[in-house]
DNA sequence: CTCATATATTTAACACGTTAACAAAATTGT
DNA sequence: ACAATTTTGTTAACGTGTTAAATATATGAG
């Protein structure tokens, strides 16, 4: 085990940024692609991607909702949205209308063929996220969620 | 406040998941859009994105590193680490060298250009980060990150 | 040595993230 | 009513994430 010199060595140590491991950036984004590891191949096997299935799930759980919304809703941005839309409405699982009384809104509608999407998926990905919570420790996923939101809302 | 309908008022109700906005993977999404929030423009401005800074601070870390071992430190997928490398060696910040011992293994290396890189941005991330650290709490840090750092270990 | 297998990296194809610019519709002020 | 402004959504351009397949080199069995 040797220890090798790097350009740290060389006197511009006070220069570097603190360590790699111990960054919230990195720590969040391990943190999300652990846990998403066990949702993805579930996702892949019923052919949605994470960002269509938040989309899909959102119009179950709310009913019709324009686009705003749901960007806001599934943390998602607009340009990003508006490509998941077509592909959704282009596969039959949503429908889109435009708004009577506000022309610059679309509104979106769960399809008869998204909510047999919502069916199939929703049991799978209950059962994964109650895996999840139940090896993390209930209570400590709550903890957790808590200060995540008071991450997020320290910009506010 | 009038309460709409939903598909979810429909009977199916036990198909759906849970709500969304308790949910672990949005809400590791959200806080890590909120930190990052605050480095971008900064790093925008140095005209490099996230996963560019993570390689040559990693470099300016470890000194003279290999492909395999960038991705695993800076987690960052073989096919995204290989298009960074192309960009960062054709701006100047690193260099790259076949292994002489094994013809498959690719050496990265931080270039001069990319040590000045460093040396600008580098306090003002450090500053940056500080300012979270105190404004969140140092030992609410320490504690988030270990808590993350548990959740990223319990798929092995 | 040589063939099969394993490992490191790259390429390809598609989806999403990010910023900026654009187009269309609504709102505001006069 | 109408011009300026604001809001909503789309398009464009580029970089990264993700999976699968391809390429090149190394390693091990016989």
């Amino acid at each position: 085990m040797s220890r090798e010199k790097t350009p740290a060595d060389l006197g511009h140590d006070a220069l570097l940024p603190h360590n790699t491991r111990r960054s919230l950036p990195i720590a969040l984004l391990r943190a999300r692609e652990a846990v998403m590891a066990h949702f993805r191949p579930m996702l892949a096997r019923h052919d949605i991607t994470e960002q269509q299935w938040r989309v899909i799930r959102i119009l179950a759980e709310a009913g019709r909702v324009d686009a705003s919304e749901m960007a806001d809703k599934a943390f998602i941005l607009a340009p990003s949205l508006t490509r998941i839309i077509r592909s959704l409405e282009e596969r039959g699982l949503i429908t889109k209308h435009k708004d009577a009384d506000d022309g610059r809104r679309v509104l979106l509608e769960i399809a008869p063929e998204g909510m047999r999407v919502i069916a199939d998926v929703s049991p799978e990905s209950r059962a994964i996220y109650e895996e999840l919570e139940t090896r993390y420790g209930r209570e400590r996923v709550e903890v957790l969620l808590d200060m995540l939101d008071e991450l997020a809302g320290l910009n506010d």
